[in-house]
DNA sequence: TTTCAACATGTAATTAATTACATGTTTTAA
DNA sequence: TTAAAACATGTAATTAATTACATGTTGAAA
């Protein structure tokens, strides 16, 4: 029996280690780790979700990052390597090496069961969070406080030139990846996202041009 | 004259540092500085554009972000306060001392001359940056690979109570904070950003309705 | 009159993300 | 054949953001 002396305040934040990462058994190993809640770290199950699609390289899963999610999540290199390393440490991918040409050793990693299972989990869960949407454009206008601010017209249309050209970004990667109700049958929730997208864009710049004709004088 | 040897790969890199913070004059006053560009710490301007609007304390400003603005951005108060230090120290803004009741001694702050140049600068300055939308539900969906999968149908409803419930709060908002014209015409960033929010949640739900009947099995 | 919520202001520790540093191989096109 | 782009894998340094720690005052309601 350990006794905790709780200052002021902190019976909560004691039970919601509970709900956090005490007696989880086995990803908690040391008295350090037992004690740490941090944040959520969503890219480790992201990384499983491409590994669970296709084995690939830490390359790989860059790529996809910059083409293939870009639209819905990023990641750089310099994020992706260490946590592969961390998900190796923690059971979830193995990798085998792999020679290309003479000497280049490409590691290619795969999920294990216990990946498989902790992805499973992590899709299966709620997601009772909503989305911070950190658009520094939105924040510009909220210190608008004039329809006749100046700066208006000139932001707004600056705006609709960057969303319309998105827009149109999008409109051409699903025609590129769902050319046939084949392809949307086989990767559904990815079509889904992508129409989200697309309808997000197309009602950001439909907005934007409401407001067009607002201060033309600059 | 420096000169300095430039690996492969770099010279973008060095170039990049005269759209950055190299002979920006005032703000770099050490050798550090001067090479450290960083990530673009917006806290700062919403802080200067929060005070812009009113002299207030930090707790004041906590509470901004809590309800005024918390949609738009979040930022709680222990980056709020050091914020607000480095920001006095950079001569952006001042404070006076308030006492309340006995010995309660509040920090007011107020924008400097050059707190009012360094906002209107930021407004006025593009914003070219798409906004990196981390939506968990959004990217455990692209994981889902069949319509039929069983898990999708409960996602879905999960999502549109979230997102119903969001809209409800937001057209609340609006209701309140913009009750008649003059309220707009005294705030009409304001005004459009929550218009936007609104119409963004509006199609939220009725495209998580428009695949709510899929899986129903579960 | 006492206790609790709200007011008020900080710092410390940790995790996440970005930017920069660093190096080597293979393929492709001029 | 050679130079550049793309492939490939890391680490270091810095900044941003979150969570937790820490403490004290004031006002309102029971």
């Amino acid at each position: 029996m350990i006794t905790i002396n709780l200052g002021r305040g902190r019976v909560k934040d004691y039970l919601e280690l509970f709900g956090g990462n005490w007696f989880n058994g086995e990803e908690n190993n040391g008295l350090k780790e037992v004690f740490t809640i941090g944040q959520r770290n969503r890219l480790q199950y992201i990384i499983l979700g491409l590994l669970g699609q296709q084995d690939q390289t830490g390359y790989d899963l860059t790529k996809a990052f910059e083409h293939e999610i870009g639209e819905f999540w990023q990641a750089s290199h310099s994020q992706i390597y260490p946590q592969l390393q961390r998900l190796e440490t923690a059971g979830d991918i193995t990798h085998q090496d792999q020679i290309t040409g003479e000497k280049l050793t490409k590691k290619v990693y795969q999920l294990t069961a216990q990946g498989q299972k902790k992805l499973a989990a992590w899709v299966s869960e709620p997601s009772p969070e909503l989305t911070a949407t950190k658009d520094e454009f939105i924040l510009k206008l909220y210190f608008i406080k004039s329809a006749n601010d100046p700066r208006l017209g000139p932001m707004l249309r600056e705006q609709t030139q960057l969303h319309a050209e998105q827009l149109a970004h999008l409109q051409e990667r699903q025609r590129e990846v769902f050319p046939n109700q084949a392809a949307i049958d086989a990767a559904f929730g990815h079509y889904l996202i992508l129409e989200h997208a697309i309808e997000r864009e197309s009602h950001y710049v439909e907005w934007l041009q409401r407001y067009q004709t607002l201060s033309n004088n600059h």
